[in-house]
DNA sequence: ACGGTAAGCTACAGCCGTGTATCTGAGCAA
DNA sequence: TTGCTCAGATACACGGCTGTAGCTTACCGT
């Protein structure tokens, strides 16, 4: 007795949005590999036994976390502006990147004892359902409309600032400015498509 | 009673030597979230006891480690190959990356909850020694004999090569050929410093 | 108003890693 | 040879996570 709940007791897609948005925030503080049913619970404020109900462990309920959150914001090219534009590509990818979700995602990649499941869920979600990484959206689009040779616009050139971007998070850990995202674009992108900025 | 250890018992240096490299072998396996010294003893075949006289816990095990471990080779440049020499650099990166110490190092790098004290000891241990990344030292070297204008050479050039390299060990998994090497170079890194390969 | 569904609350046995406390016996030095 | 040091082998209590079971009770549809 006594009233020991204050709030009402959440049911179906309430609660399964609680679970999930508890599962990113917790995979992200902890890593994949310290992610448990208990940590879940308490985060989630719900009963190990309600998660069991449902998920197997704690990776299904991860999964089931990828699988519902909203895709990944896609850079929309403007009309002339590439240098612009590839900034703005970046800045969205930081964005998610520091968001739960991104750091999720981070998570598994490195996570050496990441199953090649997990894996596979996570690109079937979180990549495939965008038309490519942010630059390379960006890039295709002015490479169509004869800004640079559309065969400079290879796999390797479509991943440089993605990957600076990442090194960059990784090594320092601090989010890059936007004078570092010019930087990587100015210096490294643009230069490999053939265009060295003035 | 009954030769339980056919192998003679070990002491000092030589046990520490099987400590160190169990526990690297062990956070390449694992990560460093999951290290534990149960795991780190058994792989050595050690008791635990001996592990707990020496270290407070696994990760003073993996620093004690990363502090005893061979240096990275550095890339020496030859004469007159820029292209090459950016290649075997970038070889030498992988090599390194694909030891149980390179793991180590990017398991402890990737981790969400690692402390400032490991970063720091990691930085100090495995970079500082070097003169830099693998591939600025060979760019350094040619930039001072006139290859290409030395103020090409910024931190965001010299973080290419290793950028995408790291990059694609996280996407793939698997480590990239020599073709893929190469494209790095033709297509990332000498366009930055302004060489266009014919 | 009633009844079914499922959230919330214990409780518990099992496993694993922790940290400590002994005890033994091998290896080494004087 | 003697004696010290320290690796090796148990043993144990503790705490955390697991997976399951049982019960109560709030919510919701009819």
């Amino acid at each position: 007795m006594s009233e020991h709940n204050a709030r009402s007791r959440r049911r179906g897609e309430e609660l399964i949005n609680a679970i999930h948005t508890a599962v990113l925030e917790e995979v992200a503080e902890v890593g994949v590999a310290r992610l448990t049913m208990e940590g879940i619970g308490k985060r989630a404020a719900t009963p190990r036994t309600t998660l069991y109900r449902r998920w197997s462990d704690p990776i299904e309920v991860l999964l089931d976390a990828l699988y519902h959150m909203h895709p990944v914001e896609e850079p929309t090219p403007g009309a002339d502006d590439l240098r612009g534009d590839l900034v703005r590509a970046l800045r969205l990818m930081v964005d998610w990147a520091l968001t739960p979700a991104g750091r999720a995602v981070a998570s598994i990649l490195t996570d050496p004892k990441g199953s090649p499941r997990v894996h596979e869920a996570l690109f079937e979600r979180v990549f495939a359902n965008r038309g490519g990484t942010f630059t390379s959206t960006v890039l295709r689009h002015y490479a169509e409309r004869g800004h640079f040779p559309a065969e400079l616009l290879t796999p390797v050139v479509a991943d440089i600032g993605e990957a600076l971007v990442t090194k960059r998070l990784i090594d320092t850990g601090a989010p890059p400015s936007d004078a570092d995202l010019k930087a990587i674009v100015d210096q490294a992108i643009l230069p490999a498509v053939g265009l060295r900025p003035a």
